[in-house]
DNA sequence: GCGACAG
DNA sequence: ATCTTGTCGC
């Protein structure tokens, strides 16, 4: 079962969100994971307006790609979409939904940046740390610098932030856009991208975060 | 200083 | 995120 850990009051403005973030910051733990044999995805899909969102979540078996559990939840926004504070807009029904799991992944796979972000603390970051789970970010934009990775499967460059390796621009289909990984919590980057390559046996994005969009639509 | 900025 | 046609490729 997860829990959620109360690190932090909820931030009603953008200065304290992003102090919240430098104090969190230092608690980011990088570590080999144990065997990944399950990972979840988790996505958010919003509605109509703005204000009303969607959180879903998958559990895969990693081995055969199969779901074997999800949770969703839907809640309004209580928080603006702000560059680099993702998370404090969509951890609330993300961390919900998880709580909601009957089985607890080995890994969540977030939509988003872990590390490489702007003060080292993404959306993957910060589910990590709430729940003690490993956690990766896998971006469909980055937001820090690289140079383009070689055309196949499987090359990939680094991300950096002050000439730091904070991610990698990571190939996972021959000619097409890379997709951005990081660590989030309690992994490491080659095993993230290990995990993220073995996700992608058809597509660019991991089906962890396929399956997960999937469900959250068909919630809308 | 100004603009750009995960989803 | 979401709004959308046709088009290319497996």
């Amino acid at each position: 079962m997860i829990t959620v850990r109360d690190l932090h009051p909820w931030p009603s403005t953008e200065a304290e969100a992003e102090a919240v973030q430098r104090r969190l910051r230092p608690l980011v733990r990088v570590e080999e994971p144990a065997e990944i044999r399950t990972a979840a995805g988790l996505d958010v899909a919003y509605r109509e307006d703005s204000d009303e969102l969607v959180a879903a979540v998958t559990v895969l078996d990693v081995a055969t790609l199969s779901v074997v559990d999800s949770a969703v939840v839907r809640d309004r926004a209580r928080f603006p979409y702000v560059p680099g504070l993702f998370a404090f807009r969509e951890a609330p029904p993300l961390l919900t939904a998880l709580q909601r799991l009957a089985v607890t992944p080995d890994v969540l796979v977030c939509d988003g940046q872990g590390v490489a972000h702007p003060r080292r603390f993404g959306l993957a970051c910060h589910l990590g740390l709430l729940t003690d789970l490993p956690s990766i970010g896998v971006g469909k934009t980055p937001m820090t610098r690289f140079d383009p990775p070689g055309e196949h499967r499987g090359d990939w460059t680094p991300l950096e932030v002050d000439g730091e390796e904070v991610g990698r621009a990571l190939r996972t289909r021959t000619g097409v856009k890379p997709v951005f990984v990081s660590v989030g919590h309690r992994c490491t980057l080659q095993a993230a991208c290990d995990l993220v390559l073995r996700l992608t046996p058809k597509y660019r994005l991991p089906e962890t975060t396929r399956t997960a969009d999937h469900l959250g639509r068909q919630s809308t």
